[in-house]
DNA sequence: AAGGTGACAGTTT
DNA sequence: TAAACTGCCACCT
């Protein structure tokens, strides 16, 4: 929104690096971020993200139970898991399946 | 300027 | 064993 690079906007950075078909969760944002404990803060930013320009595929942040708690900040509650399954992530019952092997964590993949 | 908010995470009862 | 509470930090009104 502003031109000023706020902590919302070092989020939506990190989450746009997320590779397709891989997903990863809130604390290791905010652990990347240096912001462990702000790991709400991240959560609150893709409350954002819908507003963002470029889109931020929030639908491959989920919490570290793999849940899709904030599917129903999106357009349609369903639509996070569609996005899901058009990336290859297999998701059962709001919750993704593999969670652990398909995780990316940006402080050990992104930080080489 | 101050208070309230939030798509979590970790700990405790 | 499962469920509930607190702590947390940056943004918004």
């Amino acid at each position: 929104m502003q031109g000023d690079i706020s902590f919302f906007e070092k989020v939506y950075a990190v989450v746009r690096e997320i590779p397709p078909g891989r997903i990863t969760t809130y604390g290791a944002i905010a652990k990347y971020l240096a912001t462990a404990g702000s790991a709400r803060m991240v959560g609150w930013a893709m409350n954002q993200a819908h507003g963002c320009c470029p889109f931020v595929p929030a639908h491959r942040v989920v919490n570290r139970l793999g849940l899709l708690t904030g599917k129903h900040h999106f357009g349609h509650p369903g639509a996070m898991q569609e996005l899901l399954e058009a990336e290859g992530i297999v998701v059962k019952n709001d919750q993704v399946m593999d969670f652990a092997r398909l995780f990316w964590d940006p402080a050990t993949e992104l930080r080489l």
